[in-house]
DNA sequence: GATCATTTGTGATAAAATGATCAAAAATAT
DNA sequence: ATATTTTTGATCATTTTATCACAAATGATC
C-alpha cells in the first residue's frame, strides 16, 4: 500500500456535529423572530459559546458569513439544513406506546425540524390496534415490513429497559441504522449502527453532583 | 492577595462527572442481576468505553478497586451514589402538564434513583385541579411555596418553547438552582444556575448527519 | 474618499482529554 | 511454595479540543 496516495479526507469531530443542531435551533428562531442578521458573537452570547467556537465549527463546512456584517440568517439556516441532510422530513418509527410514546406520537414538533412519526408499535395486545392521532398501534411483528415500506433508518425505544435490547436488536434486523433510546439502559449494538440516549435520570445526577445535598429521606 | 495562600483544590473536570451516572447505571444493573465483582475491562465493554478511562475517571475520587479482582459492584455503587448524593431522595418539581408531563410525571422509575416528582404546575385553568396519578396540578403561582416548603433545587420544565423562558424566570425567583428544560429552546439564566436540556430533535439532527439522505419530501 | 468600528476565517498556541505503559498487588494455577 | 495471570492506579505520551490573536474585508460615519 502507498500511503501517498492515501487520500487525507477532512473528519469533521463528531463535538462539532454535535453543536450544529443546537445552532441551527436558535437560528430558526432568531429566523422566525424576523432577525435576519446575526454574529457569532450574538449566537454565542444566546448559547453560552465563545464566538470563536461558533466560527471556527461552521469553518469546517464553508464560509457562510461576511467580515464586518456576520451572517445572513435565513442563509445559514439553510446551508446547516442541508449539511445535516434535514432539508427533507425523515420517517421515524417509534417502539413502545405508553405514556412517553404517546406524548412523541402526539407531539407536533417534530415535522417543521426534519422529522415525522410514520408508525407506532407495542407489544401489548391491549395496546395493538389502539390510536394515537392518526396512528394506529401494529404490532412489533409488523416492524421489519413497515420499515422496508418507508425506507426508514430512525427508530425510537420508548419501552421499559427490560424489553428494550431485544427492541433494538429487532430494530437492527429489520434495517434501522440510528436509534433513539429512552430506556435507562446501555443498548449493545452492532459498529455501524448508532445509537443516542435519552434519561433524564443522567441529568438529575449530573446536576445533584452541584448541588448542596437536601434531601426527603433515606 | 497572596497566591501561595490559594489552596489548589482539586477541580474535577466535568465530563469526567457527566459519565459517573452511565456507570452508576449500568452497576446497579449488574447489581440487580447478582453480579458480585466487576473489573473496568467488563464494564467499558458494556458502556463502549476504554478500561483505561473509567479507571481514571474513578481515581479522582478515591481508590475504589482491588487489583487482580477488580470492582465490587455493591460497594462502587454505593461510593458513587455517596460521591453523586443520591444516596437519598431528592425533590423535584414539574412545570407543565401535557403528554409530556403527564408522561413525567406518572414515570415510576425516578424513585429508586434518587428522585420524586412532588408537585406538578400548569397555567391552563382546565388542567389545574386534575389529578396525575396522586398529584394535583396547581396553578403556576403556587410555585415559590412549594419549593419552599419541599426545599426543592430541581425544577423540570415541559411547557411549550414559547412559554419556557417565563417559566424559567418564575422557577429561579422561587429559588430553584438546576432546571431540565425539555423545550427546544437555550434558556438565559444566572451563571450560578444550572440548566441541563432533552431534545430528541438535536438527537435525530446529529443522527442524519451520519446517514445517507433518505426522505419523505420536501 | 478617508477613517473608524465590526466581524469573519484561520494559523498558532494552550488546555484538556484520552490512550498506552507499567510496577505493584492480588488471586489462581501448578 | 512458586509461577502465572489478572487487574488496579499512576505516569507519561499522544491526540483532540478550545482559545487566542490578527490580517483582511465590510459597512458606517464624517
Amino acid at each position: 500500500m502507498n500511503h501517498l496516495s492515501t487520500p487525507v479526507l477532512p473528519q469533521i469531530p463528531d463535538i462539532v456535529i454535535s453543536r450544529l443542531p443546537i445552532y441551527l435551533r436558535t437560528l430558526r428562531l432568531l429566523k422566525d423572530q424576523g432577525v435576519e442578521v446575526t454574529s457569532s458573537q450574538e449566537l454565542g452570547e444566546l448559547l453560552g459559546l465563545s464566538s470563536a467556537q461558533i466560527r471556527k465549527d461552521l469553518s469546517h463546512f464553508g464560509e457562510f458569513g461576511k467580515q464586518g456584517t456576520g451572517y445572513n440568517v435565513a442563509y445559514l439556516c439553510n446551508q446547516l439544513e442541508k449539511i445535516l441532510k434535514v432539508d427533507c422530513v425523515w420517517p421515524v418509527i417509534l417502539v413502545g406506546a405508553g405514556y412517553l410514546g404517546h406524548a412523541l406520537a402526539s407531539y407536533t414538533g417534530f415535522e417543521h425540524r426534519g422529522f415525522r412519526i410514520v408508525a407506532v408499535f407495542d407489544n401489548d395486545p391491549k395496546k395493538v390496534g389502539g390510536a394515537i392521532g392518526s396512528i394506529i398501534v401494529q404490532p412489533v411483528e409488523a416492524i421489519p415490513a413497515v420499515v422496508r415500506q418507508h425506507r426508514c433508518q430512525i427508530a425510537i425505544i420508548a419501552v421499559p429497559a427490560s424489553a428494550a435490547q431485544q427492541v433494538a436488536n429487532q430494530l437492527i434486523d429489520a434495517g434501522v441504522k440510528s436509534i433513539l433510546c429512552y430506556a435507562p439502559i446501555t443498548l449493545t449494538v452492532p459498529p455501524n449502527i448508532r445509537v443516542e440516549y435519552i434519561d433524564p435520570v443522567i441529568h438529575f445526577q449530573h446536576m445533584t453532583f452541584y448541588l448542596e445535598k437536601g434531601c426527603i429521606e433515606e
